[in-house]
DNA sequence: GTCTATATACAGATAGAC
DNA sequence: GTCTATCTGTATATAGAC
């Protein structure tokens, strides 16, 4: 019973299972080929994970605390207008990324959500903890009723911005969607500055 | 040989696959559904179509006359700000079905945008098919050289739009933010008619 | 904990009688 | 043109030796 350094076949199915979910889908995904990626026996899978399901939910469970990283790394910025810009380039840093695959959440979102069942809630979670920090941000800026249109509004931006570069295959539309999205943040948010700096990642994934 | 009333199983068989392609997902939907729901007997599908991708095919290729046929209809407004504001309310028009499976376009364009292949193409064309339309109407209000990137943006919203309200469920979003994008519209083209009406349908899916 | 072999189910596609 | 029966591949999941 190795307690110390137990091994770390759990984390790499995880990690395989999610970027070929991200590269393919879901449902053509096989554990034959996460189990081979991940450089795991296909029988061994299992224990590890009682179903394909399981397995999605640990992906989108580590997705969540990647996202609560992103959110910590973005509130460094004292200014919202910078918080909400570093989401916007964030994008921006993986385009290439989108023009392939589209946005990672976003794909789960579509797929899952026609079939609803608690995978699909856990996605649709995913999405709300990114609207929600944006709403904390709009907030913050003063922007106390307006705080919830302004975050969806940003998030679907994002959101349709990454579908058409998917559809187009074309990079350059992220560049120039991005800048306009920048703008449009400055112009909402102004200059700024967060006053309960300490509080705003807590309240954004509670 | 009925040449002159030949049935319509094929059609039925397209418009079964459309809907359960539409609620479900391409690859989640197996042909014994399309053929159920179609009342056609399995084995009798490849008489029509030789494969399930070609049934994908036939879909789009009708949702893209379907296209025509809207923005043929949408045309009749003589203003740009009403043919713009047109598809707009027709999104709104069916925001219990974008709750339940999202955006009928949008969603093909993201299963199969990551695949690529023709079927992906397709999907692409029929996006593209509404981008252009869209960007003929901005050009008509002279809004020459922004166009595209209005065209794009509209619908990247209505794309983003639909995502959100499948992801969250909530048809409320809709309202709010297609009224956000009507006023949008109105602030881009003002009350500018259309100068060459005839051409407009034409060029738009060329 | 690990892994091979396999059960079970169902997908897409075909053969061939009618 | 139509439809039953079925081939073939492959998916999820399990059994059970090690």
């Amino acid at each position: 019973m190795p307690r110390v350094k137990k091994n770390d076949k759990r984390e790499r199915l995880i990690q395989a299972a999610d970027t070929l979910i991200y590269h393919h889908t879901f449902h053509t995904t096989t554990l034959a080929d996460i189990a081979k990626e991940a450089d795991v026996p296909l029988g061994n899978v299992y224990y590890y994970f009682k179903t394909k399901e399981a397995i999605m939910s640990a992906v989108i469970a580590e997705r969540s605390l990647e996202l609560k990283d992103l959110f910590q790394e973005w509130e460094k910025a004292v200014s919202v207008a910078e918080r909400l810009t570093h989401l916007v380039q964030h994008y921006v840093g993986q385009s290439n990324d989108l023009a392939q695959y589209g946005c990672p959440i976003g794909s789960l979102c579509q797929e899952l959500g026609k079939h609803g069942g608690p995978v699909a809630s856990l996605a649709a979670k995913l999405m709300g903890d990114l609207v929600k920090w944006a709403e904390v941000q709009f907030k913050a800026a003063g922007q106390a009723e307006r705080s919830e249109a302004l975050a969806e509004h940003l998030l679907s931006s994002l959101a349709g911005m990454s579908l058409l570069t998917l559809t187009f295959k074309d990079v350059n539309y992220v560049e120039r969607q991005s800048a306009t999205l920048c703008d449009w943040i400055k112009g909402k948010v102004g200059a700024a500055t967060v006053r309960t700096e300490q509080r705003t990642a807590e309240e954004a994934v509670a």
